[in-house]
Formats: structure tokens, sequence, C-alpha cells
DNA sequence: TATTGTTATACTCTATAACTATA
DNA sequence: TATAGTTATAGAGTATAACAATA
């Protein structure tokens, strides 16, 4: 059976992905042209951060893509699927089963949009407030954690060049 | 049916990604607490580059994954699929497949590995070189095209500050 | 006519178990 | 016993078409 992102209160555990990166202490391999690529850097360095991220979001059981969601509503009561669907780059239909899951576990509630009759707007209930309040401590937490090679000076200069590309 | 991002020569065209991330005319959303992670912004970035990054590629009819690969035994003759795997964080069954479709287009040659029974060596062709030298000045150009809001000077900071992270 | 949210569905990517041949 | 490569397969992620309700 495969691993589930989700499994509650498992401890830190590393992804077979990144044991695949690992194992390697065989011979050295030359990637110096893949290197000098900022494509190649910026992927290798979030899937970096995401795997660290996808273990400490495992004790509250939630994806990455989950947390980002529960961020968005937190700081945008009201919102509708179709911005989360816009700032998060996920396709309507496959938001629908997230957010299902989401209003099952009681994180969140959908209320009539107060101007537009075919729309819901998304809400954390209290659960889910309480939920977050934790869960972007921890997050914040990890980033440090997960930059701890760079200086505070470093990381913000990092944040804004990265964001001049996007 | 669903677009192929090897179909070969298809000019260039938005992902569905990306138009589900444009669309938004509509409200504006805050995702300024997802904005001060380094995680998310390099996601971000990483997968703005990816995207232009596949549309170019398409025109030798490549995936990410395949250029990048070739680019690895280009510079390695005689590569393992294992330390291809190690690498590109990519488990061994999953390669399977990708080396056997490169193969059947005469990309790359295998050839036994002088000092292990086991293994095979894994070699570009003929056609295979002439395709990368190609491809990857192609990749080189588009780099500097897809970074273009930054100075030199901040390229190869952005690319040194990542490295830092992995 | 266009948009929101949805169902159904298909393709791709990623992961695990288990096998073989060799070390 | 361990490792390189492989097969089969399951699960997660991402994509398109088409529909009902509302704008």
């Amino acid at each position: 059976m495969p691993r589930s992102a989700n499994s509650p209160k498992s401890g830190p555990r590393t992804t077979a992905r990144a044991a695949a990166a690992q194992d390697g202490a065989t011979e050295p391999v030359d990637s110096s042209f893949l290197r000098t690529l900022v494509g190649y850097n910026a992927r290798r360095a979030a899937l970096s951060i995401i795997e660290v991220f996808m273990q400490r979001m495992s004790a509250y059981d939630l994806k990455v893509v989950e947390f980002s969601m529960l961020s968005l509503v937190g700081h945008n009561p009201g919102i509708t699927s179709r911005q989360l669907c816009a700032t998060l780059g996920v396709l309507p239909p496959n938001l629908v089963g997230l957010i299902a899951a989401l209003e099952r576990r009681g994180l969140i509630k959908r209320l009539p949009h107060p101007s537009d009759g075919r729309a819901m707007g998304i809400h954390l209930t209290a659960a889910g407030t309480e939920l977050m309040q934790e869960a972007e401590q921890t997050v914040a937490q990890l980033e440090v954690e997960a930059t701890s090679r760079l200086t505070d000076a470093e990381r913000k200069t990092l944040i804004r060049l990265l964001q001049k590309i996007y």
C-alpha cells in the first residue's frame, strides 16, 4: 500500500523520491549544465522544501494544496471556488473533491454568495480557524529551518528574485 | 482527447494550469501569507519557467524529464539507469519506459557495462548528440528570456541561493 | 451568451511489491 | 545478502467534455 500523505500523526519520514535521489552513494554524476538553469534549481529547491512541508503537515492531516486552500480561505473569507482555482492553478473539477473533503472534516463551511446566486462563499469554521493558527505557525517555523543556510537578508533577496520571475 | 506534451511541432500554447491561474480577472485575492514562504515562491517560479520549457521542448518532442535525461547522458557517457534515477529523483520502475522510448527513437543506445554485468551503460547516438546540441542551445536561450527581468548578477545570486537550500 | 459549480472520465505521474540476473 | 534492471499494478495528480443553475 502506498504511503498516504494524509495519514495523521505519521512521524517524519523521507519520501520515496528523496530516497531515490539519495541512495546514490555511487559514482558522482556531472550535472553542471542542468545546474546552470534557474528552472532546474528552482524545482529542486521547491521539492526539497515541500518534502519537509509534507512531513510537518501530516501532523494536521493536510496536503500542501489543502494548507494553501485553508490559508487563502482564512485570509479571504467568502472566497469562491473559482478564485481558489485561479490563485492556486487548480482546475475546477479537481477542486470539487478537495473542498468536499475539507467540508466533511468540518474545517470549512460554504454559505450562499451575497451577490452571485451561482457561487458559494467559503469560510473557515471555528475548528478550521484553530487548526490554521497552529498550522501557519508550524509552517513559519519550518521555513526558518528549511532556509537555515541562508541569512535573513539572503532569504529576503531570494523571495524578491523569485517573485520577479513569475 | 487530452493534449499530449509530446505532440511534435505543436506551437506555443498555454497550459490548462496556467489558463486556470490567469482567467481570474475577478476579485483580487490576498495571498500575502503564502508569498512569505520560500517554498511557495520557488514552486511558482519553477512552474512558470517549466511551462515555457515544455512549449519550446515540444519542438523536439521532448518532455522536461527526457531533456534532463539526455543532457545527463550527454555529459556522462556510459551512465547507468541507477545513476539517472538518483540524480533526477525518478524511481527505477518509472525510468524503464522513459529509457525505452528514447531508445526506440534512436536517441540513446545501451551497451554492456564494462565492469558490472548487471548494469547497462547509456550513451547518446549520433542523432541524440545532434538533437541535444540544438536543444541545449534552445534551453540556454529560453533561460535568458524567462529571467529577463533579472540582471546577470541577480540571476547568479538567485542560482547560488537556491543551491544553498537543496 | 457567458460563468459557477459539478459529474464523469481519461491520461499522466508517482509509488510499492516482487521477480531475474549478477555482484 | 545486496544491487541493477524489470514487470505489474495501484494510487494521486491533472486534463477535457458536458451538464444544470444563474448572470
